[in-house]
DNA sequence: ACCTGAACACCGTTCAAGT
DNA sequence: ACCTGAACACCGTTCAAGT
């Protein structure tokens, strides 16, 4: 019962292709995230994936699958570790969620570029990422509880501190900022008065 | 001098390349413009785009130019049309925004999905790009001369209102939003809340 | 100048065949 | 059950050649 590593039958292949897939994605984009390429990698025939993944796209949607896990755990941890304050929780759930993005540019462009389209409601990857979104809402709740904010529906607060986010992470990830898209430390800036904003408006 | 229709040389390719390329991507998604269907579909042979677009990303770039060139438009219209209303400007300018998102799904997908990363900050497609940004700049810069907004940057607050339209195009256009992607009536109404929420915040 | 056709190295996907 | 190799229809791109 000893997991054998060099049986003909791989035994982790699923894992291991993700994996050659993750790197590949890292260093090269979407675009050179070939079934081909990531067979290669895993040393493995060009079909082996098919035993795992329906098609490429299935590929992709697991990969984006880690994705939105780790943005959901990374929500998680914001109220973990300030489980009494729902101020702190918000803003640090924000840099957590700027920095995802401008750290791993090309797994965000996987998860939010539209590649996926049609696989996003079907399946695990959409519980991943209805997870990331429940972290928010629960964020938000928790400062409503607290008197914080307005007393409005909940899920349209989140809604508009998401898209914030979101809007925010990819205009920066997708070099839409020009220069400050390298400048972690004026994003650091611009993001903390944003985080301001949010909760006093533009108004005067 | 007059435009013959049926030369050997086809005099207005580019144009006719453009065209077909974008219906294409209407149709099918970014995905299924290739240059080859492009060409077959301008009636030419597959390697005469290279004589218009040097490669494949410069064929996209110049499509997403035209979108570029239409958000910037409909960002100008804001403001021409209601001249001395500057709260008016920015509530129109963030509904057009979301229904250029909503309606053209395909072609926002193209202009922000992180396809074309590296043409963005160049030539053309980077001046169309910076004229819709400017134009949200502007009506934000009005309503702070009419003392609307707090006087802080009027870059970061535009930053900060286009974040938050961008977001919640994307997040929509990108089918995150579930269900909600498909009601133009829901989604109009959670536009008004969130365009009220860019003023007063969510503070209490 | 502008367009063509053959050629090359890559794809995704299918399928009969091997272990 | 799991993996392979050949085969098919598609790509993007290059290049010598045609008008």
């Amino acid at each position: 019962m000893a997991k054998s590593k060099k049986t003909y039958h791989h035994g982790d292949l699923r894992n291991t292709l993700l994996s050659a897939a993750e790197a590949l994605l890292e260093q090269k984009g979407v675009g050179a995230v070939s079934l081909r390429e990531v067979a290669k990698e895993a040393g493995v025939s060009h079909t082996a994936p098919y035993r795992h993944f329906v098609d490429k796209h299935a590929l992709l949607a697991g990969l984006a699958e880690v994705g939105y896990g780790r943005l959901a755990d990374a929500m998680d941890r914001c109220v973990d570790e300030q489980p009494d304050n729902p101020a702190k929780q918000l803003a640090t759930s924000l840099q957590a969620y700027v920095a995802l993005a401008t750290r791993h540019p090309q797994m965000t462009n996987l998860m939010f570029g539209g590649v996926l389209k049609g696989h996003l409601c079907e399946g695990s990857l959409a519980l991943e990422s209805e997870r990331a979104f429940n972290g928010l809402l629960r964020i938000i709740q928790n400062g409503q509880e607290a008197g914080l904010y307005i007393s409005k529906d909940t899920e349209e607060l989140a809604m508009f501190v998401w898209s914030l986010a979101h809007g925010f992470s990819m205009l920066i990830s997708a070099g839409q900022m020009g220069e400050l898209g390298n400048d972690e430390k004026a994003i650091q800036a611009i993001l903390s008065n944003i985080g301001e904003m949010v909760i006093t408006g533009i108004g005067v």
